[in-house]
DNA sequence: TGTTGCATCCAAAGCGGTTTGAAATCGATT
DNA sequence: AATCGATTTCAAACCGCTTTGGATGCAACA
């Protein structure tokens, strides 16, 4: 059953029907109801890939997912935030197109979408520092909303972020106000932008109450449990073990606790941890008490979030670059106290 | 730059150009070689949506996410099944359109991806026992490989799965060979297939040995690092509480092992414990000494295979469903221990 | 009565490819 | 020289929708 069939039945011309029911004005009120209902009794559906040729409109946006080649590790939070994206284009009818890719072939990629016409628009992951991929999608031309930032940028563009350096300030001040001053940061990889604005989050707090980071308090590494737990079991076998951790991870949260508790100590009374919490579905921060004292933003808000904006984008291109800063909360779970010298 | 205008700057027909870009026979070589060449000087790549409607394939497939509408939780696994199967499209020059749909508008889903037509097949996740999607997609006729399998479906269907059944019942065993009796079993929902497939392989394993499973010992909830937690301090709790546990996921297993401690009791020396370890890319089972003793099966690697499945069946429709059974390792880790009277 | 304007409807030309059926070319064969 | 078959090329139809640029009918107006 195609638009023609359906017009034929109707006795109608295609144009007529088309827009009848696409809600355009210049038809009879009785027509389009006869329309209507006879697109609903016959089951008629428009051919998605003949709308796209004729309104030369995708009506999909595309996630080009880069897998780290060299770790091949697909970053835990694209689950959720590609759930709340996903939120937005059903609601809207727009399709999701997911590229796995590895870093080296994301510039073509993102060639390929536009010059193909597959997608309207894409959504950039993982933003590195100074990243290319923006200018490079300026250059072809092709709408798109950041999720992170990328300092060094000089273009204006859309991005979606959560206030890194702030939720890491406050917790550093959270930590130093129970009286911790070897404060670990067990940060993710630092040509990540995230983990930039994290670090430069804790440092600044340090130095306002005239501390100085110790390198040797710093670990910088791919954010799965066993980096979590080899940087935290470093560090824990230091002269002066530090007794307070920051880290950006619910799962390197875990890989520190493991540390601590192989060392027989305590988390939450010997050793005080503070994570990042992305609130994903699958890894809850306990139920009504949190586990883990944290940072909190949800990464699923953030993809309905980033999704509405592009699509905004995408309708009303004229409008120029939008940006949304999120702040993170800090809850207060179980693995902090004050401090206590061992 | 499209097809006509690359071929009136070759004094062809868009016919011939089409074809030679296409490999068709009937072309000339030097012209197919003149015909390339010029479309690589001019950068010119096919419209998408114009070879969709002309061809009627929509070069694409699906996968639809189910969120559970009552837990909200998504499927962790999913992200790296679909890094897997992501491979295999884009080597085959195939989309992936990902819905994300709370359970419900399931079925409305897959009828509209095909009644639309975008798509050319779809991957079923995580089945039910007698998942009635099956049915559906069969009478829609959309073609689709289903990862994991539906106890009950009577219809040759197509499927790539995990023996489940026979990875718990040797987990089972080999706890049994350590000595242990009293084993717990921290199950995921008992309506998924996979879950019921792997209570039926730990059953066996007991009572082969004249063992019987013991229902306090039984839970079955959603694969979070809380649930099990809760469940394992119910058990611990018990008057004869168990000494080894079997755990469905890394993430359950993690809670496990924090109930655990709290009693201060170590895993793999008090209480053993193996997990089903899906080698997450995030959540890796350790380095070289895996943390957890698992039963292990790559879902990457499940991705990739069930793409290609599916990417077979499209191009060659008549050929009949295929199935697919991957055996699990067990993996001996640090976590299993012979047996300790408390 | 002849215009004018509005409300409705339609024929036909796209969108950018693929594919069918026929034509042109050319060497080989009778 | 005429015929044939194979090779190579092309014009035009087609995929299923949208959209432009009229048509048509009818009431209102001068």
């Amino acid at each position: 059953m195609n638009l023609k069939e359906l017009a034929s039945r109707l006795g109608l011309s295609p144009t007529t029907v088309s827009r009848a029911l696409n809600g355009y004005p210049e038809v009879n009120e009785t027509t389009r109801e006869r329309v209507m209902a006879a697109a609903k009794r016959h089951n008629y559906h428009p051919n998605t890939r003949a709308i796209r040729l004729a309104t030369g409109r995708a009506m999909a946006v595309g996630h080009v997912i880069p897998i780290a080649s060299r770790h091949e590790i697909v970053n835990p939070v694209f689950a959720d935030f590609i759930a709340g994206a996903g939120e937005t284009y059903s609601r809207n009818d727009y399709d999701m197109l997911l590229s796995v890719v590895s870093d080296d072939q994301e510039e073509d990629t993102y060639r390929n979408l536009k010059s193909k016409g597959n997608v309207d628009g894409v959504i950039v992951h993982a933003p590195r520092l100074d990243d290319q991929r923006i200018r490079l999608l300026f250059d072809i031309g092709l709408p798109f909303v950041v999720h992170g930032r990328s300092s060094g940028s000089t273009l204006p563009y859309s991005w979606l972020d959560v206030n890194n350096r702030r939720a890491f300030s406050r917790a550093t001040e959270f930590l130093l106000d129970l009286g911790h001053s070897r404060i670990a940061l067990v940060n993710g990889l630092e040509f990540m932008d995230f983990a930039i604005r994290r670090r430069g989050g804790f440092s600044d707090a340090l130095q306002q109450r005239g501390l100085a980071p110790d390198p040797d308090l710093m670990a910088s590494e791919e954010m799965t449990e066993v980096a979590g737990y080899r940087a935290a079991r470093r560090m824990l076998a230091l002269l002066v073990p530090p007794t307070a951790f920051l880290v950006s991870s619910m799962i390197s949260g875990m890989g520190v606790r493991r540390a601590i508790e192989e060392r027989g100590l305590a988390m939450g009374r010997d050793v005080s941890v503070i994570i990042h919490d992305d609130d994903l579905s699958y890894l809850k921060n306990g139920e009504d008490v949190p586990i883990f004292t944290a940072t909190r933003s949800s990464v699923r808000e953030a993809g309905r979030q980033a999704a509405e904006m592009l699509l905004h984008m995408i309708v009303s291109p004229r409008e120029g670059p939008q940006q949304r800063l999120l702040e993170a909360e800090l809850i207060i779970g179980q693995s902090t106290a004050p401090v206590r010298r061992l």
